[in-house]
Formats: C-alpha cells, structure tokens, sequence
DNA sequence: GCGGACTGCTTACCT
DNA sequence: ACAGGTAAGCAGTCCGCG
C-alpha cells in the first residue's frame, strides 16, 4: 500500500502509455525546490455517443473491434439533460479511442458521437476541476489519484528566459548547418552568458565548443528547475533551433523532464516541454496587441523593450554578430544577448499574473492558455460550465458547416454619419461592455432563442428584428456573462481600495482582467463560424439591440437640448451648448441609466475642448475619423492617416501638426505654413528616406494577388533580388523618382533605396496633400491655399 | 486612341 | 483564426467621344 502526497504548484498534466497498454496520467507539481511528478492510473479516456436505441447499441460496443485491435473498455448509460440517450464509451488510451471514433458510426443504434475530440490531459483537468498555476495539494495511492484538494501556495514561481544568438552568414541562420554563438539564461537572481569564444564580459562562462555549452546550458538549467521557461519566438525560432543542434552535435536536449516538442499548428508552430511551461512571450505580446491590451506596431524586441518598458536597448542586425564573432570581438553579442533574456523575462513578469488567472480560471495550462486565441479562450470556458453541470458539449462544425456559416452574414452595429466641421465642448458617452451586458438583459444565448411560449415572443422581450429568448429560464451563455460581470464588478471594488503593487493587488487585478477578455470575447464567438456555441441569430439579436439602445440614447440626448455629433456602436459624442455643463450631461446620463435594464450603463467618458469632423474625399461626412483635444492640450486622433501604418511619416506628422494647431491653438493660418514648409522640404529633396517609408503587411503569397499594388510591385522586386519574404511581414517601401506610369513600378523596398532617392512629386500630391485638405477644407481652406503663394487665412469668424 | 469615370481589390482602421 | 462597418488608395477596365 504505497501511498503518496504532493503539495505545490500545479504546472503540468501529460500521459504515457503503461506496460498494459493502458494510459496513465502524469501530474507535475512544483515545490519550493524542484518539480515532482505523480501519476493517476484511474482516468481513461472516453467519448460519448447518442442512440437512437440504448441498449441495442450497449450489447453493439461489448466485444466490438474498431480496427487494428481498437475496442471499447467499457461503456455506460450517461443521461444527459440534453441528450437523453447519450452512453459513455471508454479506451485503453487515446490512440484506440482515435480508432474508435473514426468508425463508431457504424455501431447499431449510434446516431451522433460527442466530446471526441477534447484531448486527453486537457479532458483529465477540466473532469477532475484542477486548476494549473495555483496551488494543490494531491494524494495517491497504489498509482491512483485518490483526492485533489486546493492549497494556498505563496511563493514566486521560478522563471527563466532563455535566448540563443545563432551563426548567419548571409543568410537566415540554418539549424543544419549553422552553429548556436551564444545563450543566455536570465533569472530572478540575474543573467549567465554562455558561449565559447574568450570575452571580457563578466556574465560570460566561456566553455571550449558548441556542445560543451549546450550540455553545461541543459545542466544549469535542470538545476535550477524552472516552473516557467520563456523564450522570444522561442515556438518558431530558439526550441526548433536548439533541438536540431542537439540531434546534430549530440546532445541530449534535456529540460529535466523529456525532449521539446515542436507542434505545427495552423500557420503557427508551439514548442511544448514537458514539465515544465513554455512560455514564448512573442506570442503573448501578440495576444495582448490584439485584445487591445497593449498597442504596438512593430514586435521586435526593441522596439516592445522602449513602448513598453521605456528602456532603449542596442539592436544588433545579425551581420554585426557575424562580423564581431568572426573578429573574435564579442563583447558586444554578450552584452545584446543578455539584454534579450532580460527583456524577455521582464516580459514574461509583467503578463504573467494575467496569465495564470487566466489558467487556473481555464483549467489549462499555462502553455495552452498563452497560445489561446480569444475564442478558443471562451470556447474552453463553455465547455467547463458545460461539463460541470453534466451536459454533453455540442460539436465542432465540419468545414462544409463552416464555410455555409461564412456566407451568412448579418447586421452590426449602428454608425451615426457626424456633423463636419470644428466644434467646441463636447462629451464623450459609451455604453459599458455594451454587447455582454445586452446578452445578460436579454437573456440571449443559442438554448433560449425562440422559445415556445406565448409570452416571451411578445411585447418587449422580442429584439428589433423579431428574435426573442426565453424568459422563463435563464441562458446559458447569458448566464455565464451574468457571473462574470458580477465578479468582475466586486473584484474592481475590492482592487480599488487596495494598496497598489502588492502581491495581492496584481493577483486580483489580473483576475479582473482575465474577466473582461472573457466578457467581451462571448458576442464575437457567438458568430464566429468555427464555434460550437454559433448562433448566427444571436449575434443577430445582440447587434439589433445595440443599434436600438444606442439610437435610443442618441434620441434622449436630442430631446435634452444636445446635438449629437457622432457615434459608433456603443458610444456618442455630445456637443454641450451653451448654458449646459458635464453637471448637466452627467444628470442626463444618470436619467438614462434610470431607464436601462440593470446590466446595462452608459459611462462619462470625458470632455473635450474641440474636436474635428471631416468630409469624404468624395463627398458626405467621413465616419470613423475625427479628432478631439481636451482641456489639457491631449490630442485623441482616431481613424486619420496619421494613425495608419501604411501612410507615410512625413505625411503622418504634418497633419498631426495640422490638427494640432487647429484643436490646440485655433490657428490655421499656422498649419498652411507648416505644410508649405513641408512640401518645401520635399521639393529640395531633403526629406530623409526614413519619413518616406510606407509600411504594409503582405498578407497572402506573391502569387495569389490578382491585383498587383506597391507593396507587392516592391516584394516582388525584392524577391528577384534574393530576398526570402515571408506571408505576414511588414514591408516598407518607398516611392522612387524611377521612371514609370504606376506607383508600382516606382516602388522599392526600403533597403534598395538610396537617400534622397524619392518621387517629391508622390509625396506631395498623394500623401501630404490628401492627409492635410481633408482638415483644411473644414475651414474653408482649398488645395491652392497650401501650394505655393495663395490666401493665407481664410478662416471665417469662427476662431 | 485617349482620358476620365467607375469598379474591384486591398489594407487598415473603429467599436 | 471573435464580429461587422467604414475610408481610401491603386490597378485595371469601361465608356464616351464622334
């Protein structure tokens, strides 16, 4: 009678195949001096399968073979609230139940299978209601998990960043051919160098060859045991590059618990270490970027090391590595490799408190919950609630499904056109998490939709576009969302009145944060064909209320005496006339909010001193683009060119400079002689090539655009010349004085560009001009007014 | 055969 | 690889002209 008992940090769930064949599950937790390993024999993998008749297909699965020896274990009546004849089938291990559920259909009476597709480990966490990245406290005996119980664990994880640097010479470093120069391991106590050439550096441990660093890198390493390893695009670049070096020299690649493995998911690739978490905080920072959680344009980590650290760190382009490894001058490469690991780990600190909220929440690993997309996120979260209250989980769409599902689309939100022109004191209003809270009030959710009774299709319950939800009982999406906003708003209560910093203030604030990804990713899923919660009429019915709500709104405010400027989806811009102040719109706010249901709220989002509305070039008022200025001198520019990429600098900051000068300074007559300047400044040819560069992200292979525009004109160049460019890259180009009738063909990629090698005219007639009229014209100023001689102010008395 | 008008493709933005 | 709504540039084609 072997008994066991664990208590730590739950970080990893993997499973091997026993000496039986059976699978037996692998729990690795982590304890203040290293990471243990327990394992359950007591889990098989199942599915489930619905029959037309039970019992039939109960003697069918007794003794039935799948193929190759596949069979099921045994199987079992499961009753589901909503699939009645649903039975439980359960396998030796994963590889038989992959058997299984490819011919089960076949089975007498089965009519549909379920729940075939949750992987095993993830399938053993969510049954078990384990929470990875939090504390537990784990029992066994004679090899099985007998209790589970939750453990407060305080004590900071162990991380550690690695980063290789990597011999290239002339080309995108080659794991076959081309050595490791350098790595770093960057903990809490600091960083270690490792290479093996001589250096000053003091962090350097110079050992004598390639191998002999890779061994001693994998022994400290496995010394220090790390809960959380991070790496910078460790999932495409240091793991695959690491492991081939090692096949090549030998090595054994050995993180402490097995070897990397490499998955090629989708576009993607994910490096998975068992035992201990990966975290690849490039993928991290890109999940962030599209949430909204931090904005950035470029990813290199220099550029993240400056926007979000504010600290400036020295780019080494991989020809200077070459260069100074090949001198035998490597100080530098030491230095820029630390550097690597420090950011990263600094990285990898700051998310990671979202991200083990986020886990523990989940029932995921940190590794699976990092490389999450926001669906997948929501779709896991469903599936828990769904398995905690014992209903079978509806399946995946086929592709067929899917693609049927593409083509039906349905109406968004409500754009209001604005009121061009310059206007002074207006009030910004949006509704708060407008779509959740309008599921939650409505009860929306794909079970609820169209109910049989009488009265939940009549009168008010019944969406402007004839969609109603029970109101009889409550939804299970909107339910969801009810719990969380619930949380959520007792959470930023209790963050509030705390001391900020602390421990347990990140802690909290984390969670709160992990609960507004998830609130506010519920409507997107709801329409997003890949799902299996889709349900085109509820996203139909969510945005039908939302245009109603906030036209509604719009209404009251016109009725109060404001006139309602603009307005997207879930926001409204006011302007304040006179003898009314935000006293008076917080009070016609308030009256709103009386009115709405109790989930729903409008927010004051501030005042500003003006702001600028402009037309269409080709006529109307121009939706999503305007600019405000508060009463401090912040600029908020949405939707202009000076906030696109693919428009260049010097066009960019002249009509920031124009709209500054105009919303901060009331003075057009300054903004013309800014951008007479400017055209100036171009006509000489003196505008640098960096202000020129127009980036654009190439967003298919070369050979699939029908259509052949500058950016592709310029790669294709690029191509000819021998450049490798890769789908998903941000190129820059610049428009050359080449002779040609397209832009296309004056396009070059930025580095073939000499300076000052620039079409002034392009610049002139297709970026200034076209980013500054459109504000002038505002104010009564035309093309003439900006080129050469022309009026100098023709401002009306407005100013 | 020319040039402007128009359309479709493409990208990046907003909420 | 969560949704739809929108502006705008450029390439390429259409169309009227007479």
């Amino acid at each position: 009678m072997a008994t066991n008992k664990l208590n730590g940090i739950l970080l990893d769930c993997g499973y091997r195949i026993g000496e039986n064949g059976n699978s037996v599950i692998q729990l690795y937790v982590s304890d203040e001096r290293s990471i243990r390993l327990i394992e359950d024999n007591s889990f098989s993998p199942y599915f489930y399968v619905v029959s037309k008749d039970p019992q039939k297909t109960l003697h069918a699965l007794e003794g039935h073979v799948f193929g190759e020896g596949a069979r099921a274990l045994r199987a079992e009546l499961s009753p589901k609230e909503n699939a009645p004849n649903a039975i439980k089938v359960y396998f030796k291990n994963p590889q038989e139940l992959v058997r299984a559920r490819e011919a089960i259909e076949g089975v007498e009476g089965v009519y549909e299978r379920r729940e075939y597709d949750i992987p095993f480990t993830e399938r053993y966490l969510i049954d078990k209601c384990m929470h990875p990245m939090a504390g537990v406290e784990i029992e066994e005996k004679d090899g099985n998990v007998v209790k589970i119980n939750p453990r407060e664990i305080k004590r900071d994880l162990r991380l550690v960043a690695l980063d290789l640097e990597t011999y290239s010479p002339g080309r995108f470093s080659d794991a076959r051919l081309d050595p490791i120069l350098m790595c770093v391991l960057s903990a809490q106590g600091g960083s270690k160098v490792y290479t093996y050439k001589k250096t000053m550096a003091k962090e350097a441990i110079v050992l004598s060859d390639e191998k002999e660093m890779l061994e001693r890198v994998f022994s400290d390493l496995r010394s220090m045991s790390p809960d959380v390893l991070v790496t910078y695009n460790g999932d495409s670049f240091d793991m695959p590059y690491i492991k081939e070096r090692c096949e090549r020299l030998k090595v054994k690649c050995d993180f402490g618990f097995g070897p990397v493995k490499v998955v090629h998911r989708g576009m993607y690739n994910s490096a998975e270490i068992s035992g201990t978490q990966h975290l690849d905080a490039y993928a991290l920072i890109k999940f962030m970027a599209r949430i909204g959680a931090v904005s950035l344009v470029k990813f290199d980590i220099e550029n993240v090391s400056e926007k979000l650290f504010g600290k400036y760190k020295e780019k080494l382009l991989h020809t200077d590595i070459n260069g100074l490894w090949d001198k035998g001058d490597i100080d530098r490469i030491v230095k820029y490799n630390r550097e690597d690991g420090e950011v990263t780990l600094q990285l990898a600190k700051e998310f990671l408190p979202l991200q083990i909220q986020l886990a523990s929440m989940l029932r995921q690993t940190l590794f699976e919950t990092s490389r999450a997309s926001s669906s997948q996120m929501v779709e896991q979260l469903l599936i828990i609630r769904s398995f905690d209250r014992d209903n079978l989980i509806p399946n995946r769409p086929g592709e067929a499904e899917v693609t049927q599902r593409s083509l039906q689309t349905y109406e968004g939100g409500f754009v209001r056109s604005p009121l061009p022109g310059l206007h002074e004191n207006i009030a910004v209003l949006d509704f708060r998490s407008l779509h959740p809270t309008i599921m939650i009030s409505h009860n929306i959710s794909p079970e609820t939709m169209r109910c049989s009774h009488d009265e939940c299709k009549s009168g008010e319950n019944v969406s402007p576009d004839g969609d109603w939800f029970c109101m009889k009982r409550k939804g299970f999406l909107s339910g969801i969302l009810e719990e969380i906003l619930k949380d959520r708003i007792e959470l930023k209560r209790k963050v509030k009145l705390m001391e900020k910093g602390t421990q347990e203030y990140k802690m909290l604030n984390a969670r709160q944060h992990a609960l507004k990804i998830l609130l506010n990713s519920h409507y997107g899923y709801l329409g997003y064909p890949r799902s299996r919660w889709y349900s085109r009429e509820s996203a139909r019915a969510v945005t039908a209320w939302s245009r109603h709500y906030i036209q509604q709104a719009m209404e009251k405010a016109e009725k109060d005496g404001y006139t309602v400027l603009y307005g997207d989806t879930d926001s409204m811009l006011l302007l304040i006339p006179n003898g009314k102040n935000e006293e008076d719109v917080r009070i016609f706010m308030e009256k709103v909010n009386d009115e709405l249901p109790d989930a729903m709220e409008l927010e004051f989002d501030g005042m500003y001193r003006r702001g600028i509305f402009v037309t269409k070039r080709e006529g109307g008022a121009a939706k999503k683009k305007y600019a405000l200025i508060d009463f401090r001198g912040n600029l908020k520019i949405v939707g202009f060119e000076y906030v696109r990429r693919d428009w260049a600098i010097v066009a960019k900051e002249t009509q920031r400079q124009v709209i500054e000068a105009v919303l901060k300074e009331g003075d057009p007559a300054k903004a013309v002689a800014l951008t007479k300047g400017m055209i100036k400044r171009l006509k000489e040819g003196k505008v640098p090539k960096a202000e020129l560069v127009i980036m654009t992200m190439l967003k298919r292979r070369i050979d699939k655009y029908e259509s052949i525009g500058p950016h592709v004109a310029a790669a294709k160049k690029a191509i000819a010349r021998g450049k490798d460019i890769d789908v998903g890259s941000v190129l820059g180009f610049v428009v050359t004085k080449k002779n040609g009738k397209s832009i296309s063909e004056k396009a070059e990629l930025e580095e073939y560009v000499a300076e000052g090698n620039y079409d002034a005219d392009y610049y002139i007639e297709h970026q200034i001009l076209p980013a500054v009229l459109n504000i002038m014209q505002e104010l009564g100023y035309d093309k003439q007014d900006l080129i050469s001689g022309g009026k100098q102010s023709s401002l009306s008395s407005f100013m």
